[in-house]
RNA sequence: GUCCCCAUCGUCUAGCCCGGCCUAGGACACCGCCCUUUCACGGCGGCGACACGAGUUCGAAUCUCGUUGGGGACGCCA
């Protein structure tokens, strides 16, 4: 089969239909189809799918294109929104009509929902029994008269197959007896999905359309409206479906479903696409981690998987981190700016006329960020002095017979040095001096020395931390930690 | 219920189309060791899978059939 059929101009879109927030499952469509579009060099568009008025919401189409552009996936043409094209839809329908592949449908809804329940009761596929079909002239004109409420359905073939090429499942067949005349026009004559799809696939000159796999049997309905617009259908490529923990089709249930969450969360675009392109799909190598030009380079429909991943967000958290290490340093500060002043950790003016001294702070951090948000628990004592000590910490180091000699000690000889030659290698000359002449350890001294001025028992090398402090901070936090200790109760 | 799709470590996957190179490879997670002032990073190692049953074949993860399991679709939603 010819997978990526590129001796035709490539025209992909993407469609989501603004009922609310880009959901990961759409946007890993997305990015399947901007990634071809952009292999290709051909035109991704997008087409906002609002043709029920009671589902669309104007903020959501907002909300949507937000997302893909913080994903980074730009599109080359739209968005187009069906509600403003109905017009070319009601074209359609009406020469379809004319030409007797289309008719009036006279059925009420609960007649319709009786025998589709009834149907499925009994075991039988709950199709549409073409009453309406078969109506003569007079039996149509009696309910017109009537001022019966009608919609539009589409007069399929009642034999035969239908067929389609599918780049990721194969050929794929369904009798036409399985399928049936499905409503293109409502009874408030605003079209439905499966037609308008077809429609706009057709006018907008799509090549492929890449969707999820919950769409295969559309797609059987949608090939039968191209063959009644005597259009020729694109190629389909049907993507496995995204399962969530629980293995059923990810919903809002089981947590983060709309990508402005995992947005939120601090997940980085580029690992979040990185994520999201290898859920189905793979470069063939060992290679996991591809930043977007690889991911172009390396992507094709071929190796589309068709069995549903589950979403693992550890394996997106791994890749978040590598993100972080593998940015520039000045990028990662930018950032982390709005997250440390919407934190109240600094203001934007500290950031700015502090900007090398903020740099120190994420170099010595960023190795063990995994999102951007863990900047403010790890990030927060290098701002704040007044900090609790980690209970552990507190038992291991703090209640150590010596502890106050050994800090005093070591405020002693911070204090010697000269505050503008306080730095990284000054401070730890001083601390491996001040171990040597008492015979102990570094890390007997380092171990305390980092409770007090962190709060904490983990975090950055220990002269990275007083270089950024610098000495007169170190010496108030020494300070304070001999004051608390005072307080503690004799050491057991 | 009917129809469709799928089936390799807990998870994402390579291998499958064109059977032998597979004592099934990689990654995440987990565990251990190393590096080391802690944590993290990094390095090394470990744990861990061809759903089951027939068949075809000298030989099957790879081909066929069945079973089981999972998913999806059956709307005047998209």
């Amino acid at each position: 089969m010819a997978a990526d059929n590129i001796n035709q101009e490539i025209r992909v879109r993407i469609a989501p239909s603004p009922s609310g927030h880009l959901h990961v499952g759409t946007a890993r469509t997305a990015v399947y189809n901007w990634l071809f579009a952009r292999k290709h060099g051909g035109t991704f568009i997008l087409r906002i799918e609002d043709t029920d008025q009671s589902r669309s919401f104007a903020e959501m189409t907002e909300s949507i294109m937000d997302s893909l552009k913080w994903l980074g996936l730009d599109w080359d043409e739209g968005p187009y929104f069906q509600s403003k094209r109905t017009e070319l839809y009601q074209q359609a329908a009406d020469r379809l009509l004319e030409q007797g592949r289309a008719y009036y449908c006279y059925c009420m809804r609960e007649e319709l929902e009786a025998r589709r329940t009834e149907a499925m009761a009994a075991g039988r596929n709950p199709l549409y029994n073409r009453c309406c079909r078969r109506l003569t002239a007079e039996q149509r004109a009696a309910r017109e008269a009537e001022g019966r409420e009608k919609v539009m359905r589409i007069a399929i073939p009642e034999n035969g197959t239908t067929t389609f090429e599918d780049l990721v499942l194969g050929p794929l067949t369904k009798g036409n007896d399985e399928l049936d005349d499905f409503i293109i026009l409502r009874a408030d004559w605003n079209p439905t999905y499966n037609f308008v799809c077809a429609v706009d696939d057709v006018e907008m000159r799509i090549s492929h359309v890449i969707r999820g796999n919950d769409h295969v049997t559309n797609t059987f309905k949608q090939v039968l409206v191209y063959r009644a617009l005597d259009a020729t259908p694109p190629y389909f490529a049907h993507l496995p479906l995204i399962l969530g923990q629980d293995k059923k089709k990810i919903s809002k249930r089981q947590g983060a479903v709309a990508v402005t969450e995992y947005r939120d969360q601090g997940y980085l675009p580029e690992a979040f696409m990185n994520f999201l392109a290898l859920l189905g799909w793979s470069p063939g190598d060992d290679r996991e981690y591809l930043p977007r030009t690889e991911l172009i380079a390396a992507f094709g429909l071929e190796r589309v998987t068709s069995t549903n991943p589950v979403f693992d967000t550890d394996k997106l958290t791994w890749l978040n981190g590598q993100y972080i290490r593998d940015m520039d340093d000045n990028k990662l500060l930018t950032l982390l700016q709005p997250i440390l002043m919407e934190a109240g950790l600094a203001t934007r003016l500290e950031i700015e006329t502090r900007w090398h001294w903020m740099l120190k702070i994420i170099h010595s951090l960023k190795e063990r960020l995994h999102f951007l948000t863990d900047i403010i628990a790890m990030g927060a004592f290098y701002f704040r002095g007044e900090f609790g000590y980690e209970e552990q910490g507190v038992a291991k180091y703090f209640r150590k017979d010596g502890t106050s000699e050994i800090l005093t000690a070591l405020a002693d000889e911070f204090a010697k040095i000269p505050e503008e030659r306080f730095n990284q290698e000054s401070s730890e000359q001083a601390l491996r001096a001040l171990a040597e002449s008492r015979g102990a350890k570094v890390a007997q001294l380092i171990h305390p020395l980092r409770l007090a001025l962190t709060g904490s028992t983990k975090g950055p090398g220990m002269f990275e931390i007083t270089d950024i402090l610098g000495r007169d901070n170190c010496l108030k936090r020494i300070a304070r930690s001999l004051e608390y200790i005072k307080t503690l109760g004799p050491p057991e």
